[in-house]
DNA sequence: AAGTCGGGGAT
DNA sequence: ATCCCAGACTT
């Protein structure tokens, strides 16, 4: 080994001590805000989730206010993060630190691990930004930035190349200022180290980078393959009545968008030859005019989806839902948490539809 | 160990 | 189109 693990892990913290960006959940040790900062970006970009990150302590500044909210509020203002299991996770898991651990959080690592939502990578955040315990994170940045400087050309989703990683990292941390490592080596990966285009030409390890040395900046880290998208094709039906009423419900079965809102849905795996009518929703209803839309193409990280909203026009009025499904004014579909398939159409419904 | 869960931005 | 992002949970 040319540097010691010392020696590199006083350049990077000089490294971050003159690049680091001024973040909000970097000014607080509150396990609350760093907690929440954590579950909100998991797989998240920073840009993507600063302004939820805002939006959600307003409204919830401390644990108690979180606890104390509905199901519907949290995921409302987690509308549009995606992996909404994260929001609902968050959620529970408040209500259980006030009820049985009376309102205090976990204060170590095993502590945390224990609770919903929180996984490694969480655990040792928390544990080292709030209560300094040296727990190494494994995260995206610091896979990439330690197989390109360690060489590691394995598979990195594997659990062998993961705990390589891992006790790379945990011999790199420093054990004065671990909080302060963990961040650094996180910065470095999202701004020096990046996925594509690295700045290795300025690099503070350009003479200790395996990868640079051998040529292999480009294909490390090695990650298998891609997935395969299921397609989905999506028929929502929009029922209006003459006061603009409409029908929604809850998703409630294990699918996507746990927990959300949508219109009465049809859907087939392969592209039926008609557009369904009325009578495939299963509603009884005097239909005076249909308008199907075009299809909208709406992509998640394992299926696509293939989606027409039809507006079906009753010739009376709505009085009563059926089975799981609520009746409401279509002007106030925006009151409940909608998945972005819905939300970013609804102009198009309103110009549309009326 | 492999599948599933979202959405946006960069390339 | 493909890849990536402060991952975790289920099977």
């Amino acid at each position: 080994m040319k540097n010691s693990f010392k020696a590199l892990s006083e350049k990077l913290l000089d490294w971050y001590d003159k690049n680091a960006r001024d973040l909000p959940w970097r000014k607080t040790r509150d396990p609350y805000r760093i907690w929440l900062s954590e579950i909100m970006l998991q797989q998240t970009t920073v840009e993507q989730g600063l302004p939820y990150y805002e939006r959600f302590l307003k409204r919830f500044p401390r644990l108690n206010d979180l606890s104390d909210a509905s199901p519907d509020d949290v995921l409302k203002l987690w509308e549009g993060l995606g992996y909404y299991s994260r929001a609902r996770n968050l959620h529970t898991t408040a209500q259980q630190i006030v009820e049985n651990l009376s309102g205090k959080f976990p204060d170590n690592y095993n502590g945390l691990l224990a609770l919903k939502g929180v996984g490694p990578y969480t655990a040792a955040a928390i544990s080292s930004f709030c209560f300094d315990e040296p727990r190494a994170v494994i995260d995206g940045n610091v896979i990439r930035f330690l197989s390109r400087l360690y060489g590691i050309e394995g598979n990195a989703q594997s659990s062998e190349v993961k705990k390589t990683i891992h006790s790379l990292a945990q011999k790199l941390i420093s054990e004065s200022v671990p909080a302060v490592f963990n961040q650094a080596i996180m910065e470095f990966g999202a701004l020096k180290c990046t996925p594509k285009i690295p700045q290795c030409s300025s690099c503070i390890f350009k003479t200790d980078c395996i990868a640079l040395k051998t040529n292999k900046v480009d294909v490390l880290p090695f990650k298998p393959r891609k997935i395969k998208k299921r397609d989905r094709y999506f028929f929502y039906g929009v029922f209006l009545d003459p006061e603009g009423r409409t029908l929604i419900r809850k998703r409630t079965n294990k699918d996507i968008w746990l927990g959300l809102y949508d219109f009465p849905l049809v859907e087939y795996d392969v592209p039926p030859g008609i557009i369904p009518g009325p009578e495939v929703f299963g509603f009884d209803y005097g239909i005076t005019s249909s308008f199907f839309s075009d299809t909208i193409k709406h992509v998640l990280s394992h299926q696509r989806i293939f989606a027409r909203f039809i507006r079906f026009k009753t010739s009376h009025e709505l009085v009563s839902a059926p089975g799981e499904y609520i009746l409401i004014p279509l002007k106030q579909i925006n009151e409940y948490p909608l998945p972005r398939l819905i939300a970013l159409h609804l102009n198009d419904l309103s110009i549309t539809l009326f």
